[in-house]
DNA sequence: TCTGGGGTCCTAGGACCC
DNA sequence: TCTGGGGTCCTAGGACCC
């Protein structure tokens, strides 16, 4: 068979209870003992050691809800230190990258690596998983669970038994084990364990008879494309070992920005709103500033505490669209302010306000893709003068014109990428200016 | 000038992920 | 008393354009 989709090998590097093993590596102290790590304001756990999941804690359980099992098992809280786990973050994606050129960090905690071409290095998948596991804990003291598959999807799955069956040691092959073998499992992990079923599609699935992954795995992709659209017949493709979703090494630019929190304490004062909705600005903007994007909307949103039913509650929010598209700090908190005003309203009990960039595209610095678009006739002029000053800038090769569909409109673009919308390019000859 | 079909672009809502 | 903060993609429908 030759290379190709089918001969695809994926590893999916995850961080045992990340944030909790992150405290333990800087404080041994904490090992062995029920641990949470909490959201803002102490307010829910975000993250739990397995002495506390045995503890029947769930995911994003209010810590005041604990207070019993504190008192009885002595479970420690922690504030969170997003700093801290940022940093370990990056280190095991380094040494990562001493294992595959080819690694695509999916999240704070998880990497996929692409092993196709890696086999001859190793004896087996199996002994390369084992070799990351004892590196990553060597150098960072961090426990990492490693799932091997032919597809993103079964490496996911892999890596879940890897960490549920100690057999596995932490380490699981789908691509090197018995197809006998590989039913047996999947035949026992319930289907809402698959990468991409949720718990509306979990529940619907399991109206229809479909209980576990095999069962899942065993039905027709296309009448799951019928049922559930595009996402889930690949998921299903996936599952059956047709790779279907890529690795993607170079994080694409943020589409949107957010940034909002809850207070510790009820808010009613439009100045108090204020202040946190232009800390909000400031912080959405670096990183608006930091990708060379600028927004072309703004959006504001209040609202009082829905779990207090004895208050009258209140939310809104607001889009507040820029002339011209724009990254300026005193725009970006000018239009926010002026939202929140068009939405305050006096006598609520305030408990969460934010502040969302939207319609993001790159600014002149060149993120590699449309920069602008217009027809031919009439609009030339203008188009040719930002095509001369950016050909300048970037040089020829990396800026082409293009036209897009049959409707002759014309664009832009820097790189290889090509602009949301645009359905087909058809590259032009020659470029004449009028 | 006429017309239909193909195409763009936007929005809202729903589902999922960590 | 106390309940997180980010993101993504897909779909359907409609306005508008040539």
């Amino acid at each position: 068979m030759s290379a190709g989709p089918a001969d695809q090998i994926f590893a999916l590097v995850d961080v045992n209870n990340m944030y909790v093993s992150c405290e333990r590596a800087f404080n041994p102290k904490l090992r062995g003992r029920p641990v949470v790590v909490l959201s803002n304001n102490d307010g829910c756990a975000v993250a739990r050691s397995n002495e506390v999941k045995a503890l029947g804690v769930k995911m994003g359980a209010p810590w005041f809800e604990m207070k019993d099992l504190v008192r009885q098992h002595g479970i420690i809280g922690l504030s969170s230190n997003y700093t801290l786990y940022g940093d370990m973050s990056n280190r095991i994606m380094t040494i990562l990258r001493t294992y595959s050129p080819n690694v695509e960090v999916y999240s704070i905690d998880e990497s996929f690596l692409n092993l196709a071409g890696m086999s001859s290095l190793w004896e087996s998948p199996s002994a390369m998983g084992q070799d990351i596991r004892a590196k990553i804990l060597q150098w960072t003291t961090l426990p990492v669970c490693v799932g091997i598959g032919s597809s993103k999807t079964l490496a996911k799955l892999a890596n879940h038994v890897g960490k549920k069956v100690p057999l596995f040691d932490g380490v699981c092959d789908f691509t090197t084990m018995s197809a006998a073998r590989e039913r047996w499992l999947l035949e026992r992990i319930a289907v809402g364990e698959v990468w991409g079923v949720g718990r509306r599609i979990g529940a619907a699935l399991e109206g229809m008879g479909i209980t576990t992954v095999q069962a899942l795995k065993d039905t027709e992709p296309r009448d799951m494309r019928a049922r559930f659209g595009v996402v889930m017949e690949r998921t299903c493709n996936e599952l059956r070992g047709l790779s279907c979703l890529a690795l993607e090494e170079i994080a694409p630019p943020r589409q949107e920005i957010v940034s909002s929190r809850s207070f510790g304490e009820l808010v009613t004062s439009v100045d108090e709103l204020a202040e946190a909705v232009t800390l909000y600005v400031a912080r959405a903007g670096e990183k608006l500033r930091g990708q060379h994007s600028v927004c072309g909307a703004i959006h504001i949103f209040i609202q009082t505490n829905p779990f207090r039913r004895q208050d009258e509650q209140y939310s809104n929010g607001v889009s507040i669209p820029f002339a011209e598209p724009t990254a300026d700090n005193r725009e970006l908190t000018g239009a926010a302010l002026r939202g929140l005003r068009r939405i305050y309203r006096p006598g609520f009990r305030y408990k969460k306000a934010g502040v969302m960039l939207m319609d993001l595209s790159p600014d002149k610095g060149g993120q590699g893709t449309l920069f602008e678009s217009g027809r031919p006739r009439g609009e030339s002029q203008k188009f040719m003068a930002v095509f001369d000053a950016l050909n300048k800038r970037y040089g020829k090769d990396t800026l082409q014109l293009a036209s897009a569909g049959t409707s002759n409109r014309w664009a832009m673009r820097a790189g290889n990428r090509t602009p949301k919308y645009t359905t087909s390019w058809q590259e032009l000859p020659t470029v004449r200016a009028k």
